[in-house]
DNA sequence: AATTCGGGGTG
DNA sequence: CACCCAGAATT
């Protein structure tokens, strides 16, 4: 295991003290429901985005009972452009299990978490670090990155998350519930707001005197050839994207001819077999498509 | 281990 | 215009 300099945890718990953003998903009268509201809306989508829809989004449904009794396509409508629509179905999914299995209270410990729809590893334990204080390990993209330069010495972690890097972050934890929680915050934030993927501020890091990585000379990126760039132009989901802007907008069922323009075929059709399959979209007796009900 | 799944801000 | 964002589920 590498050698972990003993001050790096504390000097990021820290530094993050005195610079912590002030989200509504950390204020003093969030909930638990919603903090794992806000983790669903945040994979894969900046906090900027999230952070309106989030505040609407509690104050139409503030609990998971309420979130479980609305229909679908409010939800899909509420959810609006975050993106990967499916988890805005997850979500609902998640309110009516935690309903149904926990009597509508968010459980607090990582099995019950892990067997949600739409929660995984990172989500599980950040839900039991942030909405409960409860040690865990906390790896999202900010945690892998400051962990990859702080301690590993590299530009940037692997495409795909590693079980040296799961390790890895295990041993950082501190042992205290409390101190674990403010190391799970404080690492997401740094690389957040300083250690960034693009143009990092060393110069204002608190871990700037023992990085490993400025102490070797900032090398480049090792698999830097290997990151390609997810196309966009053409792909299923621009069609699907467009297809699900267009129901989201619509007040009545839309006919299949008025989404041509969404995408040629074959791919407009398989698209929308797509979405009807993922049940984001339905049809009615007449052929036309509209939000599930 | 590799793919699929949105959308938009930004350097 | 390529790159990146508090990932999960599926194969």
């Amino acid at each position: 295991m590498q050698q972990v300099p003993g001050q790096v945890v504390a000097q990021v718990i820290d530094w993050f003290a005195g610079v912590a953003r002030d989200l509504p998903w950390r204020a003093p009268d969030r909930t638990p429901w919603g903090v794992l509201v806000s983790e669903v809306m945040l994979q894969q989508t900046p906090v900027v985005r999230v952070e309106p829809v989030w505040r609407e989004w509690m104050d139409r449904w503030p609990t998971p009972a309420d979130l479980a009794a609305a229909p679908t396509a409010d939800v899909l409508r509420a959810w609006g452009r975050l993106g990967y629509p499916r988890r805005a179905l997850r979500l609902a999914d998640c309110a009516r299990a935690v309903v149904e299995r926990h009597d509508g209270v968010v459980p607090d410990d990582e099995e019950a978490l892990r067997a949600l729809p739409g929660v995984g590893e990172y989500t599980a334990a950040a839900v039991r670090a942030f909405a409960f204080g409860r040690r865990s390990v906390v790896v999202d993209t900010n945690v892998r990155r400051v962990q990859a330069r702080a301690v590993t010495g590299v530009a940037l972690p692997a495409p795909t998350y590693t079980a040296a890097e799961r390790r890895l972050a295990a041993s950082l934890v501190p042992d205290d519930d409390a101190d674990a929680a403010r190391w799970a915050a404080a690492s997401m934030e740094l690389g957040a707001l300083l250690c960034t993927a693009r143009v990092p501020r060393c110069g204002t890091c608190p871990l700037r005197e023992s990085c490993a990585w400025r102490l070797a000379g900032f090398p480049p990126d090792a698999h830097a050839d290997k990151r390609r760039t997810q196309s966009w132009e053409g792909t299923d989901r621009q069609v699907r994207g467009r297809v699900m802007a267009a129901l989201r907008s619509a007040d009545e069922p839309v006919p299949r001819v008025l989404l041509a323009d969404a995408g040629p075929q074959p791919q407009l059709d398989r698209c929308l077999a797509g979405l009807v399959e993922d049940g984001l979209a339905e049809t009615d007796d007449a052929g036309r498509y509209l939000l599930p009900a």
